[in-house]
DNA sequence: CGGCCAGGTTAACGCTGTTAATATAACACT
DNA sequence: AGTGTTATATTAACAGCGTTAACCTGGCCG
């Protein structure tokens, strides 16, 4: 029974069981499913025991979107590790690792989309971390591989992030299976974004006509 | 026999007062200022008097954000209604109208697409009615006048949707003015959204780059 | 031993959505 | 006029919520 030298450093069973059960709830139920009293319950404690560990009910529900976060860049990170550096394949599988733990962790991504992040520290600290920059590195890779076109980077990753974010929360808001169409056809998101990826490969202006004549005098 | 929960054909004061108080109170301080008691308060009446033209909250905030997104598909109509049929400026203007609205409207905006749709019928009243018709319309136009390359209209329809949509939802969750870069360049949205325009326009393909030669075969 | 303190308890406050029972006024019908 | 019905509002209450305060309890330290 070695006594427990410092307490911050590692965890203690309580404050982990703690965690779990707010992850579960939150995952099951999503943000209105989460209650201190229903986490207290799941853990076999008093409700208030939670205080303890947490300041309060947003704290706690900031520590679970925060290990969310890393497991949601951990598995991008996990679905291009195997795929050559700066490759066009590299840069689909990470948006289609993005819509695909969206898809299977609903609640779980809508609450961590869903931190209002009011404090500007919230923000520092959540998305921009490991997630961005994973996100900038396959660019630029992609970029020096001549996969795409050269361009600012963080535009770019930023035009990219943009699309792969709304599919996602279209199809949340909307179907889980990609009933946006509406003229019967119903693709699934994975089809959706094949789909997409000719749209971003190579635009939507018409077919013959070169950059500069579409350049900003399409008006009569 | 049942009390008649529906809103009658002309709405009487009360009830068009407190459709106001919620819409208020969910403008100012979003979802969760929005309490029953609150908005009877505004109005002047008890809470339960409430019950007698709405069922519950929900059915009170699906009213209010029904008529949020009627005024939402006013704005975007008004936004292009004086700008040449199938220009780009049209389809333009439509896109930094959902921009500016979303953000002028952040509460608003937020609730109106954070209904869960958990019945199927809720999607069919709400975000199809007039809102996909126009941009559909838009994009249908832009494609005949030749602003856009021809292709599935729903398909063009839900990717330029999924572009701006993802832009306002990570604008939102992310920061009022698009700090998002994170060099220090802070652009705002209405600047990112015309950046994001000529990547939307002329793909991220490698410039030299014919379609046939970059089609599938990315890989090393 | 005394003291401290982390970790847990119960009780309670004020808030929430919601239901039940009740009152009141206006209208229709005999 | 009386009677019933309906619409509209009320108050009281319930269960649940986050949170605070006061209290207990066991183990560690000097």
């Amino acid at each position: 029974m070695t006594p427990k030298i410092v307490a911050p450093a590692q965890p203690s069973d309580t404050v982990t069981a703690i965690e779990e059960a707010a992850r579960d709830l939150l995952a099951e139920g999503g943000l209105e499913a989460l209650s201190m009293r229903g986490v207290a319950a799941r853990v076999g404690v008093s409700a208030t025991a939670i205080y303890n560990y947490f300041e309060n009910k947003q704290a706690l529900v900031k520590r679970v979107v925060s290990q969310g976060f890393e497991r949601f860049t951990g598995y991008l990170r996990g679905a291009i590790v195997d795929l050559p550096v700066g490759s066009a394949e590299r840069l689909k599988a990470l948006g289609e690792a993005y819509i695909r733990f969206a898809l299977e962790n609903r609640e779980y991504f809508r609450v961590i989309f869903a931190s209002h992040a009011e404090t500007p520290q919230d923000i520092e600290e959540l998305p921009e971390g490991g997630g961005y920059e994973l996100f900038r590195q396959t660019v630029v890779d992609a970029m020096e591989a001549g996969t795409i076109r050269e361009a600012d980077p963080d535009l770019v990753v930023l035009y990219l992030w943009t699309h792969v974010h709304g599919l996602v929360t279209l199809l949340l808001t909307c179907e889980p299976d990609a009933r946006c169409e509406h003229t019967g056809k119903r693709l699934s998101a994975p089809e959706l974004f094949t789909r997409f990826s000719e749209f971003v490969l190579y635009g939507l202006r018409p077919e013959g006509v070169s950059r500069a004549e579409t350049g900003s005098v399409a008006a009569s």
